[in-house]
DNA sequence: TTAGTATAGTTCTATATAGAACAATACTAA
DNA sequence: TTAGTATTGTTCTATATAGAACTATACTAA
């Protein structure tokens, strides 16, 4: 559900190149920089083979580019293109957004509070090896 | 993450004529009874055009069954078969395992509260209409 | 060296998911 | 009654998602 009103506000906000999960790849992107894709599936928690098929309609949107890594010719740096660039303002007011809905009527303690908690369980869950 | 976890407890547990989303549809049938697909719809909060594929499994492996409503001819009942309620103990349990990994290490209060606040943030995302 | 093992990404396949358009049925106001 | 509107579920289509098998490359121990 919150998947789908982050997408809604994507789209209300203007930007129909990308989705949700297009957008956590855009965004650990613009973080870390050039990535490959095993380090984009740790960092998103999506699978391998999931990856492939996202990147490959990124790419054709021209929001990413694949290098070859020289070094270590197995792996493939992924990289954001300057157009991708573009909408990182975008993507921050609407995260910002996002959280303003999710949160309305918390008050910064409450939410400090409930962020720490949902880490607790991540790593609980990241225990039982996902 | 938490629903890859839900579905290897199912596994484990020997599980494996329905997965995490089909257990929830399941779930909400063992509680209401026989529901439409719209009811069932809002309370699981997919869609009705995943829900007639979804329904389609369900009843080839014999869990559900689809009964026409004399009452209103536009409606369909869906209801459980008795296979499927015998999956009702297997299910709770998984349940009751899954709660313990995702809540290891939290009291009792600290449980109680952080789903209080999880409730706030459904009713967030739900005024906003998705 | 080389044989065995580990790693990186892709392909193939199955399922999950939703939105738009649709047909059948029910409801409602004149 | 009937004409217009609302509802119920399905179909069609596109995308998201992961697991298994695979290819190419790198690493490691003898």
């Amino acid at each position: 559900m919150s998947g789908r009103v982050f997408e809604k506000l994507l789209k209300e906000c203007g930007v129909d190149v990308f989705n949700g999960a297009q957008g956590r790849i855009l965004y650990v992107l613009w973080e870390h920089g050039q990535l490959t894709i095993t380090e984009i599936g740790h960092l998103t928690s999506l699978a391998k083979s999931t990856l492939t098929a996202m990147l490959d309609r990124m790419e054709a949107e021209g929001l990413i580019e694949r290098i070859p890594d020289k070094k270590n010719r197995r792996q493939i740096l992924i990289s954001v293109t300057e157009k991708a660039k573009g909408y990182r303002e975008k993507y921050n007011w609407v995260s910002d957004k996002m959280s303003e809905i999710f949160y309305d009527g918390f008050s910064d303690a409450e939410i400090i509070e409930f962020e720490k908690q949902l880490r607790r369980i991540i790593r609980n869950l990241e225990k039982e090896g996902v």
